[in-house]
DNA sequence: TGTTAGCACTCTTGGGCGATGAGTGCTAAG
DNA sequence: CTTAGCACTCATCGCCCAAGAGTGCTAACA
């Protein structure tokens, strides 16, 4: 799209003008507010050929304009600068300290929220496909005689469990040196790599713990999907501070979206193996449910562990400045996961 | 309040109206409906009188009559009576299955659901104040030098831990002494008994351990606190289904509430005490903030673990559905809280 | 050729106004 | 005590009109 300089500025305007204010934008407020000398007459020149290529529209004859999709889309990938102080953020880095503490789930939660505080917007946060850390300990309780608790512990201090029912009965002390068995069998393996090798060592066990093996085997995948994927939603009401979405339908569909979080989860997904920071500009979110809605989403990780997490917002966003928000947020996110898992590896 | 037979049937048959249609009643189409064998006019007359009495109320001038706070509660302590077979209920039963499965937050996040299925509107529930089941193992892994973590193990499979640093550097057979000493000293109890115990044990006790107890000591507080009065809300959007919320501003106040679930715990942690369904009508609901709701709350339990379930909605909601639905959740969640925990038991 | 001033035209928005109709309260008769 | 009748009230809805914002077009200007 080959634009000169003076169309994109008046594109630039208007779009900045619009997100500001929420209503279309004329011709002689444009020349008033921005310093283009240049009439306004000359202005609405301008605007009718943007119109034409597509960037901007008309609601009504006797309207202002607005931007198209197409025109917000052009403006994030051609005309947001972003400065290299991020001042808004970093004022507010100190909030950060409330991500610190507490368990996986908990931080998550809190970035969830964290995100929604900044960006004034929704806050969504996906927990990792993969449970954090290496396998450190696998400890066996038997509960009643043939129930047995299989507990996997991480070098980060992740614990899962899960609770199976055996055919056969073991002794506490066949269980206590099963386990140290696979303590040293399965150290410092990721907790997919220990589902392969246990899939492995099942194939050329012998009998005795076959029965044992196999259901650590199960568990080592169940335990994972369910502590996988979960979906955190901060700040749903900030929804309601946008006037597009003053219309009770359209509310009401969106809290129908926030509600069947699984459908969230698949399009948050799918998003989760691309690098940096991604926007979908309305119904290039892929989520068709959402109408008028924009996504910005990016990842964070921490060595093996890679998480989506985002914000959903109106169309008429401040790109710019959620844009940076979940830039940052990633990246306190992948600090603070990866300092977890730096305790757990020093050794 | 003393009324006679015929007075109440009209109260009865306002409010049946009223919370079926949702528009103010009028008399003539009163005395069209129901069968009375009165006029019009002298049904006026009763509900001028119910008016005045303050069970009904005038919207405006020409308008029909709208049941008053005083009126619902009338209605729900005097009027309402409930059939002994529960058919609309026992007919969804079935779905129940889907409650079986999982661990113990999902159990309890599916009865959110589930109540928001059934009653048409949000639906809460509050994970117990303690962790269910006695106490059956602990376990102390060793992360790095001093770093360990301390895992509890109760008879029904849950499990909480806590990662805590020592000054001091145990041995691996230091601390697996330390643990089967604890599992014979703690065990049967209940988590709130073995906090108590472990106190106890802490005075007692002479220097060697002293450190490690004193740890394993916070940690059971710890831990219990933050697994336990989790909130788990369901169909949040049943909200809008509601003409009464179709105001923009009302239903912000009421997702921001939703928001702060914090406060949301408070108010249903105060009724968690009390015995059977209790209903809060409007401003009964001491969470002022959420205005025009009531709240349909009971609780469940099995063996030592109490915990709060409710449903959330306008004022003008079916009471006796509701509160058949939300005593029948609890009912359910009682059940398999018990069927889990006796699989614990037995042994 | 690009820019600007001027002007007619369009279309939304909001207020005012009256008709409609539902429902009441009162009165008088049964 | 009940009922029919009637005047009265008040929210709602549709309609019209004025105001205002903004455009597109044309013609003049640099």
């Amino acid at each position: 799209m080959d634009l000169n300089e003076r169309t994109k500025k008046v594109l630039q305007a208007v779009i900045d003008s619009y997100i500001q204010t929420g209503s279309p934008i004329g011709s002689t407020v444009l020349a008033k507010s921005y310093d283009f000398s240049l009439s306004s007459a000359t202005l609405r020149n301008i605007m009718a050929e943007l119109e034409e290529m597509g960037f901007l529209m008309h609601p009504h004859t006797s309207a202002g304009r607005v931007p198209t999709e197409k025109g917000y889309r052009y403006y994030i990938d051609s005309l947001i600068s972003f400065d290299r102080d991020t001042q808004g953020i970093t004022d507010q880095l100190d909030q950060a300290s409330s991500l610190q503490g507490g368990d996986l789930h908990h931080i998550m939660e809190e970035a969830s929220q964290f995100l929604a505080k900044l960006s004034r917007h929704t806050g969504v946060v996906v927990a990792p496909a993969e449970p954090e850390g290496t396998f450190k300990h696998i400890e066996f309780v038997r509960l009643r005689g043939n129930q047995v608790l299989i507990i996997f512990v991480t070098n980060t201090g992740t614990v899962l469990n899960k609770l199976v029912e055996l055919d056969e009965q073991f002794t506490q002390h066949e269980l206590v040196s099963f386990s140290s068995y696979l303590d040293e069998e399965l150290e410092h393996q990721t907790l997919t790599e220990v589902h392969q090798r246990l899939l492995e060592k099942l194939r050329e066990e012998k009998a005795s713990f076959m029965r044992l093996l196999e259901q650590t085997y199960r568990a080592s995948q169940e335990v994972q999907e369910r502590d996988s994927d979960k979906l955190f939603i901060g700040g749903a009401s900030q929804m309601f501070e946008t006037p597009e979405f003053a219309d009770v339908d359209k509310m009401r569909s969106l809290f129908r979206a926030f509600d069947d979080k699984y459908k969230l989860l698949k399009l948050l997904d799918k998003t989760s193996k691309a690098e940096g920071i991604k926007v979908f500009i309305g119904s290039e979110n892929p989520f068709f449910e959402i109408q008028g809605c924009s996504l910005v989403v990016g990842n964070y990780q921490a060595g093996n562990v890679v998480g989506t997490l985002g914000v959903i917002g109106p169309v008429r966003m401040q790109y710019k400045q959620v844009i940076q928000v979940v830039d940052y947020t990633s990246r306190l996110l992948s600090r603070i996961l990866g300092e977890r898992m730096q305790r757990g590896i020093e050794r």
